[in-house]
DNA sequence: AAGGGAATGTCAATGAATTGACATTATTTT
DNA sequence: AAAATAATGTCAATTCATTGACATTCCCTT
């Protein structure tokens, strides 16, 4: 049993890793060595290697991996092969997406509910998932043994739910709102910044505009 | 003139540390030193100061940084001095939310447009702005100067509509579709893939539990 | 106006992540 | 069955990122 720490940069590549993979399985193709994912995939075949090895060796020397038992095993890794109770709360416009997004991407993600503390949504099927009022969330949380809360609301009240939902057992937090969450260390938060995403990208846009006028 | 590549590690950070000094300018702070802002931040001094100072110094010695001064020398940094002809392609759930929430973010993205393909949006309103159909969209691009386009549309065509963006002079892609696109080097493309980053939540969630109970 | 104190800017040291090289081991062919 | 081939697993080297330390500079008080 070795518990070594893996880095998150590690961590990161899996669920690209795993994309892949899902589709070369699609295709039928069966094994594949760590140079054709390599040209696949654009990262070199010696990283690949490394963060397989990570967890330990997935592959066969001489023949490379077989594509659906890798592809099965960061699965695993990823946890995928458990279900996870999840709620979403805020029912806007980005929490209306993402529960109907997750109905493409059920992968052992059960969505249990959905709330809100604006009573015009009270009641609005989502999903065939109805809109519950906020002030029901933490027994919710408690009852449903809920693991991931999604978080689509204003940055203002993101820590107060927070909080709430930490004490009523919540494992994972999905966070979309403009706030960095205070919780204890046992739990997760992934984090989820449009804001800081889109202006990475303006930055790139930039930089290139100006290494191409040369000033 | 110095053309010194600045890592894509800092400017990840950028934005984070301009929501802070935004939040401390609204607060009526005037000047703060690194290592208050590391307290705050909770990121070393260090790195602050070694980050500021990738683009010139911005803060006096024995003073500290001026909030405000800093505050707008990063959002130029960061391009949002600028305004940016931004276009959505894919009007579903997802689409449909990112538009309204360009209204929360508005710091020089002008929204001009939303495309799809689906003859039964066409035409429907979402913030005073009509779905097209995808057939306008490379007319569009061309005659209405688009910097960046956000696409919302299921992976099997997002690469064909990238290279129908690129061929008309898009300049960066904000991409929420599942899939990698091959793009000429000076397209900046910033990818949001919301199951890797869900798919790392659950890591995250399962390592602790292997932690803690020790297997 | 001058000196003390405070905090930056920067250099060096450490630490982490990535890449390269190759011995080892399994597969495949003859 | 043995030799040749192929590709992993792993170690070492390199590159990149972060942290620590401190001299320098500027502000602020007396």
């Amino acid at each position: 049993m070795e518990n070594k720490e893996i880095s998150q940069a590690v961590i990161s590549r899996l669920p690209r890793y795993f994309r892949y993979l899902g589709e070369l399985k699609d295709e039928g193709i069966e094994r594949i060595s760590s140079q054709e994912l390599s040209d696949i995939m654009k990262v070199t075949a010696s990283q690949i290697r490394q963060d397989f090895n990570n967890f330990g060796g997935f592959g066969q020397q001489g023949y490379g991996y077989k594509v659906e038992y890798l592809y099965e095993e960061i699965g695993k890794i990823l946890g995928l092969d458990k279900t996870h109770n999840l709620i979403i709360i805020g029912a806007g416009n980005l929490g209306q997406a993402l529960a109907n997004y997750m109905n493409f991407e059920r992968r052992g993600f059960l969505f249990k509910g959905m709330f809100d503390n604006n009573p015009a949504l009270y009641g609005k099927k989502i999903r065939d998932m109805q809109v519950r009022p906020m002030e029901e969330m933490e027994q919710f949380v408690k009852e449903n043994n809920i693991d991931i809360a999604v978080l689509t609301i204003p940055k203002n009240s993101a820590r107060t739910v927070a909080e709430k939902l930490v004490r009523n057992g919540i494992r994972g937090i999905w966070n979309f709102a403009h706030v960095d969450l205070n919780v204890p260390k046992e739990i997760q938060v992934e984090n989820v910044h449009l804001s800081d995403s889109l202006m990475k990208l303006t930055y790139n846009i930039n930089r290139f505009e100006q290494e191409s006028t040369g000033c």
